[in-house]
DNA sequence: TATAAAACAGACCGGTTGTCCTGTTTTGTC
DNA sequence: GACAAAACAGGACAACCGGTCTGTTTTATA
């Protein structure tokens, strides 16, 4: 037994300090990280609780019901996410097309950096819960809605810059997003990241390599057991 | 209380007739149908078993595990509805383009007019067990691998023919399935399959509707409650 | 028809899950 | 400092889940 653990068994009642915001936050960040590598319905509260070192008593204080504790997490959290892995950097960008070129190689990086694909925080929490309650679908359906108007906005601003003139906002932005999602997919169930950069490829068009070019295979699959 | 109840309760010990393939089929119809629509953890066995009409004993017999359950609808059901509605569709095609076109189409068109969109089962159980268990990972990249196989394989035998000459074969079979697999999951959570067809548009390059013109907009949400 | 294996029936159990409930402590307010 | 509300502690519980177990019936084989 640790030597903290046994301070605070054996020790005098110790102070408590409330910190309402910091531990709502705690929780948020257990349970994005658990939703994001387990799913939905495979994490535990119990588990959860442990992990962020919270009670009972003060995990049902902030969050109800585990209901209340992923809409939480997909307004505050994967929304977050979203924002600052595409939308930000699609505003960001020179053009549309850039931006979301930006976006699949930046992903592409990371994945191949960390060596483990854990998919897309959206994409897993919409496949697990868009039929399970109304109340989930509707708030990631805004989300994707947010993701795709975000984009065709940028594709509008293309357009008033003289660029994009035969480029359908909507269906462009639809295929951007629905190539990413997809691609995320393959990734990981493969454990393989590199189907994001063929799809990223054949989405810009780009000319087909010299015949007998070796395909680079990146062997992932290193699972970050913390 | 129904007569056919009533008698099968009260009644004189009836014949029993064994018919393994038989029942070991309508376990797997109920249970391909309880995964696509609740998924693989909020599927209880229990209410699997009450809904086939199936004791414990036999299902136990059949499938030990409940992982093993879905290993077989995996393998046999999923596989086989991806063979039915992408592979057998491509091949038959006259070209690759025209076999994706084709199926893009057909679906959304089998969407509308079930006026509910389920999700495909493939990136469905993608989705929650590829992190979950490597047996459920490896079974579910095989049918990727397979999927992909067979429209790369298609754009080949068009090359033969002298057609698709600057296409790649392996990215194009990764953005037509990205594509695919992310419309439908956003066509999941929206409710509403049409955009499948704003995808489909957009890969195949053709022309912006005229301004004005109206997005026809589906409205779904019709939930089949047996 | 004897017999062994396969197919099926149905109860049972340990463990887990999400939620609720009753207290206690801290904190803001007058 | 009095006091009410918020914040937190921690146990209790009922429901449920998946798996196991024992026993019975059917079926294939000889």
């Amino acid at each position: 037994m640790s030597a903290e653990i046994a301070r605070a068994a054996k020790g005098p009642p110790r102070k408590r300090t409330n910190d309402p915001e910091g531990l709502r936050n705690k929780v948020l960040d257990v349970a994005e990280a658990s939703f994001q590598a387990r799913g939905y319905h495979a994490s535990a509260l119990g588990e959860l609780m442990a992990t962020a070192g919270v009670t009972g008593g003060a995990l049902h204080h902030h969050f109800p019901t585990k209901k209340a504790l992923a809409l939480a997490v997909i307004e505050e959290r994967v929304a977050a996410a979203l924002d600052e892995t595409w939308i930000s950097p699609v505003r960001a960008a020179g053009s549309a097309r850039e931006g979301v070129r930006a976006v699949f190689e930046a992903v592409a990086a990371e994945l191949e950096r960390q060596g483990f694909v854990r998919g897309c925080p959206l994409n897993n929490l919409a496949h697990e819960l868009s039929l399970a309650d109304p109340d989930f679908r509707l708030a990631l359906a805004g989300i994707f809605a947010g993701w795709r108007q975000a984009i065709a906005d940028k594709i509008r601003a293309d357009q008033q810059a003289g660029r994009e003139q035969g480029t359908d906002p909507e269906r462009f932005a639809a295929l951007a997003i629905a190539a990413y999602s997809g691609a995320m997919s393959m990734a990981k169930t493969a454990q393989d990241a590199s189907v994001l950069r063929d799809c990223l490829a054949e989405l810009e068009g780009s000319p087909t390599p010299p015949f007998g070019a070796k395909r680079r295979r990146r062997i992932l699959l290193r699972p970050g057991k913390p």
